[in-house]
RNA sequence: GGGAGGUUUCCCGAGUGGCCAAAGGGGACAGACUGUAAAUCUGUUGUCUAUGACUUCGAUGGUUCGAAUCCAUCACCUCCCA
């Protein structure tokens, strides 16, 4: 199958199944992409281990590696894909969200984004093309649009004018893709791009932009701008809202979330693919999920527990490890904590992403949802 | 035997007359985290019949309107001289 296609195998209600296509393999969607930034999964986790946990597509951060090591070494090494050892699926977000996330550090403009760098606090500059010639010498699967991530709340007339600079900037990176994929030492001259949606939370601007970028014919869309700050409730609105403008037949992203709960209702509206820190982060901080719901490994309760975070897990960690023992590595600040406990969290997501993919080929995704959406997000 | 310094709330440690239930760490107990400036950040941490009261700064007694802080005695610890 060409690289680029989507294809869309079942529905189940809006629920989506689907295979999308890539340089390194097919991806099977519902997915969920694990976040390794700056080419590395945070706990210690490493490109072997995200097969073992179950991992389709890793994603790292244009921002982050352009800074350090900086894109010419990872081309050099031939590319990020062959630099860390993964050799799957790999999408490289833009730098958009640093836009958001470094507001203290950055400055916007027509051209782009001067940034100063969070490691040194040189000047960085990143407009459309900088942002593609980066993706295109880390060689991965899918890039990003260079964008504004604008935060919520954002008054109208501010998220107007980034929403159509983001448009403007999102023809300038097709074009400079389209320059780059056409040169023969081109690390991965099959790199897609996937354009995104903006607008805030303006149901406007949101349909407007989405019937823009739909025009240019991408191989995906994603939904970026959520979960920076609004509730559940205008995030779900706001997918209700531009979903049934994005195209039918293209995968669509819906970039940082999020919780599982977050995930189930994102995919009864429609999206496709999905990345979020909260995996990794959270079991860094013993914030670990199972399909009874959240435990917090650090709570005394669990000083004495001989059992796995999850009885019946298939997860490296579950197979050995007690929660008695997972506390104290965690508590004592040993470095094995984290690693054991991301690898955890990370299997958590990929294998519910599984079963929402067989869920959803049964067509009884609905009774899934209904059954767990609120489950999974229960402390308990 | 002589001299000097010390003993503070779970631990370390600041505090030398009222603004002290007592800084700051640590530990403990909880919480946050959504395209990762996050092995980070936040809150609580004497007791209670709880916008107040009571007990607590080695022990006992004293000075003072008022003492963790000043005085006396005792106990224990550290260092120096014999």
């Amino acid at each position: 199958m060409q690289v680029g296609t989507f294809e869309l195998l079942n529905k189940s209600g809006e629920a989506r199944r689907g295979t999308f296509q890539t340089a390194h393999g097919a991806v099977q969607t519902p997915v969920f992409m694990n976040v390794g930034t700056a080419g590395a999964i945070k706990g210690a986790v490493d490109a072997f281990d995200l097969q073992e946990v179950g991992c389709q597509v890793e994603l790292s951060n244009t921002y982050h590696l352009h800074v350090r090591p900086g894109d010419q070494v990872v081309r050099q090494m031939g590319g990020l894909h062959k630099f860390m050892r993964w050799e799957g699926p790999m999408l490289t977000d833009s730098g958009g969200f640093q836009v958001f996330s470094l507001s203290e550090l950055r400055k916007i403009k027509e051209e782009g984004v001067y940034f100063h760098s969070h490691v040194d606090g040189r000047k960085i500059f990143m407009g459309p093309e900088e942002s593609m010639r980066i993706q295109s010498n880390l060689g991965s699967d899918i890039a990003m649009a260079f964008d504004e991530c604008v935060e919520n709340p954002a008054t109208y007339d501010y998220v107007k004018a980034s929403v159509d600079r983001t448009t403007r900037w999102l023809h300038r990176c097709k074009e400079e893709l389209a320059r780059l994929n056409a040169k023969e030492d081109t690390v991965n001259r099959q790199q897609l791009l996937f354009g995104i949606n903006q607008g805030g939370t303006y149901d406007d601007l949101r349909i407007q932009h989405m019937q823009e970028i739909a025009e240019m014919d991408l191989p995906g869309y994603a939904i970026g701008g959520l979960a920076v700050g609004e509730s559940h409730d205008v995030m779900y609105h706001i997918l209700d809202t531009v979903l049934p403008h994005a195209p039918v037949h293209k995968p669509r992203y819906l970039m940082g979330v999020g919780t599982p709960s977050n995930i189930i209702e994102a995919v009864a509206r429609g999206v496709d693919f999905f990345d979020c820190v909260m995996p990794t982060r959270n079991a860094r901080h013993g914030h670990l999920f199972t399909w009874n719901g959240i435990i917090n490994i650090q709570n005394a309760k669990y000083q004495t527990d001989d059992r796995p975070i999850e009885e019946g897990c298939g997860c490296p960690t579950c197979r050995s490890f007690s929660r008695a023992y997972l506390r104290h590595l965690l508590r004592a600040g040993e470095m094995l904590s984290q690693r054991l406990l991301v690898l955890h969290n990370l299997w958590f997501y990929n294998h519910l992403m599984e079963r929402i993919r067989t869920e959803i080929e049964q067509d009884t995704f609905e009774a899934f949802r209904a059954q767990y959406s609120a489950v999974l997000a229960k402390r308990i």
